[in-house]
RNA sequence: GGGUAGAUACCGAAGUGGCCAAACGGGGUAGACUGUAAAUCUACUGGCUUACGCCUUCGAAGGUUCGAGUCCUUCUCUACCCA
């Protein structure tokens, strides 16, 4: 509980870049720090979760978390990491993106109005009521334009065609978010990811010039995957937190399938277990890194999701992959069918379509084809082959597209 | 406002009247090898179809032509240059 918290974001691999190399001191005594999110859809992915996990250590360390939410910045849309403007959202979606995002962390994070309980902030609270002259005569003189043009953010984009002033905005709004958030909360230090340091370090200078007070910066690394890949996506595309839009078995299997090379890095960003325990298991290295993947697929799932859907996550993905191939768990991806529909025959092209393991006939013909469909354990190799009551397994009839998609039709 | 270059499938990028559903690369999926790993090799990668073919795609809309991603017109957007 009095852990310093560099120590262990350092140690578990958080830390990107600093603004002081005495941050460690000031981090002896409790502080509050900020990280904002953007309200861009109602649940966050799991790139998120490296931010998420630093509030949560921050907490732990004994200070306080403030959530900002971006609602006002999020009408402006932030050019960093961008190649193209984003579409604007309308205020009512961002509001009510703001209060989902808000409960997932709320998941990982306590909020509460004890010391360091966290706070949630949105800063249409203020940003939507500033008067633009005033801000002007406030801010404007502390921001070089200069300056502005140098930063990375602006950089690229001028040079991937070119830069709206409404975005070029976006880091002064950034900035004030930071002064007011010290002026209000008596913040003193704002975490991101890598991409918000140039946002980041332009708050502490308009904090220092206008308050006269240092205060710090801190950014993550960026997660990247060992084989260059971009974190965070599967075939199916973005991994979220929210199990409407990713179910708790494919999360869980997002973990479970990481490169060998990104276990150790993961089970410390993704994980509560100590770093002794993830060197444990890491150590092992070649075959026995299977189990840390486990334990990594696992961790992540019980953290977002709750002990009871990673409890049924694991046991569940043990038997389908296990020797026994039992795939009749409940979170194994399924859906009923009406015995009627099998009686005359049903296509395993159209079956293959309607579990989702193909986006169309063709798809569907494609993989059988090339040899990737199987029901039950064994092989299709017609693309007419119909599937009949007799295919069924004690009620159920099991589609498998390679080696790990697999879908059950359960049928009464 | 003027000029120039451009807009091609998930992404990048060829193609400049028929041989174009469109080279090539990446990505993705599947197969082999494995450990639900990586790397590697192989196949597939617009939709439909009794695989004979049919249909929809090359920024948008019109037009020329037996035939257009390819030519013409207008429009939209983008970059660069000049004012």
């Amino acid at each position: 509980m009095t852990d310093n918290l560099h120590d262990i974001l350092s140690e578990r691999g958080f830390i990107a870049q600093a603004t002081e190399t005495s941050l460690r001191e000031r981090l002896q005594t409790p502080l509050s720090a900020y990280i904002g999110f953007d309200p861009t859809a109602d649940s966050l992915h799991v790139g998120s979760l490296v931010p998420i996990m630093g509030l949560y250590w921050l907490q732990q360390c004994g200070h306080r978390p403030l959530v900002l939410v971006g609602g006002g910045t999020g009408l402006v849309g932030d050019p960093s990491g961008k190649t193209e403007m984003r579409k604007m959202l309308t205020r009512e979606d961002i509001d009510g993106n703001a209060r989902s995002i808000a409960a997932q962390i709320g998941g990982v994070v306590r909020f509460d109005t004890s010391p360091t309980g966290a706070k949630l902030i949105n800063n249409a609270d203020w940003l939507a009521r500033l008067n633009w002259i005033d801000l002007l005569r406030e801010v404007g003189p502390c921001f070089s334009v200069n300056r502005m043009l140098t930063m990375d953010s602006v950089k690229n984009r001028l040079e991937s065609g070119g830069i709206t002033f409404l975005e070029f905005n976006y880091m002064v709004m950034q900035a004030y978010d930071f002064l007011h958030l010290h002026r209000t909360e008596g913040c003193t230090l704002q975490m991101g990811g890598q991409d918000q340091w140039g946002n980041i370090v332009m708050g502490i200078e308009l904090v220092r010039r206008l308050a006269d007070v240092p205060v710090a910066g801190l950014t993550f690394p960026l997660v990247t995957k060992s084989d260059g890949g971009k974190f965070g996506k599967s075939e199916k595309g973005n991994i979220w937190l929210s199990r409407e839009r990713t179910p708790v078995y494919e999360f869980f299997q997002f973990w479970r399938n990481a490169a060998d090379a990104d276990v150790r890095r993961f089970l410390g960003f993704f994980t509560l277990l100590p770093m002794g325990e993830v060197d444990r298991l890491t150590s092992a290295g070649g075959e026995g890194l299977n189990r840390a993947k486990e334990v990594l697929a696992y961790e992540a799932t019980k953290l977002i999701h709750g002990k009871d859907e990673a409890d049924r996550a694991l046991e569940d993905a043990k038997r389908a992959f296990g020797a026994q191939h039992d795939v009749t768990g409940d979170s194994i991806p399924h859906a009923a069918l009406a015995a009627a529909e099998l009686e005359s025959g049903l296509g395993v092209l159209a079956l293959l379509v309607r579990a989702g393991l193909a986006q169309s006939n063709g798809e569907a013909r494609r993989l059988v084809q090339a040899g990737g469909v199987r029901v039950h354990d064994r092989g299709i190799e017609d693309p007419n082959h119909k599937l009949t009551t007799a295919d069924l397994v004690n009620g159920y009839l099991l589609l498998r597209a390679g080696k790990k998609r697999l879908f059950r039709f359960d049928v009464a």
